[in-house]
DNA sequence: TTCTTATTAGTAATGATTATTATATCAAAT
DNA sequence: ATTTGATATAATAATCATTACTAATAAGAA
């Protein structure tokens, strides 16, 4: 295993991911402490998100979008977003482990996770829809 | 709304994914069909595969990988992939509408859908460990 | 058959992410 | 304190998946 430094970069990077109420993209951790470093390069903000992620800092979690989200939440949780504005919310259940059980019974894997995220409209597009 | 013909390349796109027992990335369709149809080009399995989302008849589906993945069948249905060798494989399970009304209960949003995905290690790459 | 428009092949462009490389920085050992 | 060996960084190039563009082709209605 790789020693890590804990290098300022990093605690940067982890600082705003854990901060940020919205789940932050590489691009948007990048231009976010750009002003305050300027010489912050986005390999920086990449690396340094990867390796959170493998420290199991931070988690990546699925998205409607193209590029991939961070949240610094380890708690055990969903997420829904939005399919008309993109706004992405966390859901907070309980784990269901007779998922993983039933889904081991039709598969034979041995499951170590699951995630379940939901697509809907949120109370804002909703009520603009309502308004149409 | 574009009226859509009947064109040859969408139908052999179509078969190869419904066909398909993995669920197939873009790339795998193109080197599937490409010998059978040399002038294919990589573009058209790309606009294919997204006027077959669009029409319901295909459904794109979250991977650990980076490409994309596609499937044929549209009965609802979760997946297991695995973590160390990166298969895939259909998990049927009832959808459980308690969870979008959780899911709405706790965040407002109008649930339209939710997608479970599990991780887990498939029954080769079990024993396969196991006799490490 | 003719006309309109979707579809195609081929290729260029984009966007997200990863790899590379030379320099800088840290931490431990001398 | 200085040296040493490793990780971290900035800058940039390269890669991979996907989308956009364009001229030629083909579906299918008139």
């Amino acid at each position: 295993m790789v020693v890590r430094r804990q290098s300022k970069m990093r605690q940067v990077v982890y600082d705003t991911v854990v901060e940020h109420p919205v789940h932050p993209t590489a691009e948007y951790v990048y231009e976010k402490l750009k002003p305050q470093y300027p010489s912050l390069s986005l390999g920086t903000v990449y690396r340094n998100l990867g390796v959170l992620v493998e420290q199991g800092l931070i988690r990546k979690i699925e998205s409607l979008d193209a590029a991939d989200r961070f949240d610094g939440n380890m708690e055990p949780h969903s997420h829904v977003q939005c399919s008309v504005c993109g706004s992405l919310q966390d859901i907070f259940l309980s784990y269901d482990k007779g998922l993983d059980a039933a889904a081991n019974r039709e598969s034979g894997y041995a499951i170590t996770e699951h995630n379940i995220s939901f697509v809907g409209i949120c109370p804002d597009c909703q009520r603009t829809q309502a308004s149409d």
